[in-house]
DNA sequence: AAGATATTCAACCAAATGGTTGACGGTTTA
DNA sequence: TAAACCGTCAACCATTTGGTTGAATATCTT
């Protein structure tokens, strides 16, 4: 149960995955439409998401011959209160989220 | 500049380093007293201390043959930041975070 | 000067990570 | 039924990670 804040911030370490992630926030996404962005190949992408299923921030429904991928954001607030305990940070204001955003997906 | 955040989630996936950022809210501390309460070797809780070094996550100063490992809170920002937009976590409640220094330090 | 203390370095090892390609098993379409 | 599509699996490769031990360096103490 505590084991997973490992995985969650292993995941949340390649920029590729964090990607993923960002995608998700607009919609679910069938796998061949997750990797379409990205160079390399299928199977590398499978990988990434099957680190980021056992890491539990996302999850996988298959229906007919497609596997839709869901974010599933409450994996991260064990890890998000472990982080803000060092924090003092501020809330997070909507410019600095959206400048985020652009930097990250550029 | 934005690598770093790469850096930073990787070295907060390794719990023993998590455990030391956590000690080191107390108080500064010298190389080996980080070491004291595990049992791997000092060579290798030097290793660690490099990785949280190099995600910038503490500074080290170096006064006689004494290292003095410093906790720099602000690195975990833009991590959070990237964390928080997941979120609309709720406020950190003290109670939530005991617990779970609890839970990490045991 | 010699000895003890603090920390890192070097060489090594096992396991995990991130990528590839090619084959394979389901599912849909023609 | 045959062909196309969706996704994973298996085998392989290079690199990184987390650990070890023993030697090296630097500083303090006696």
């Amino acid at each position: 149960m505590d084991k997973n804040i490992d995985k969650i911030f292993a995941a949340l370490s390649d920029p590729i995955r964090r990607t993923i992630l960002v995608m998700l926030l607009e919609d679910d996404m069938a796998v061949t439409d997750v990797a379409e962005p990205f160079v390399i190949s299928l199977a590398a992408i499978s990988k990434h998401l099957g680190i980021l299923m056992r890491a539990g921030l996302i999850s996988q429904e298959k229906r007919g011959r497609v596997k839709w991928c869901k974010l599933e954001p409450d994996a991260m607030r064990d890890a998000a209160i472990w982080m803000q305990s060092f924090g003092q940070f501020e809330a997070v204001n909507l410019e600095a989220f959206e400048k985020f955003l652009d930097e990250e997906l550029s």
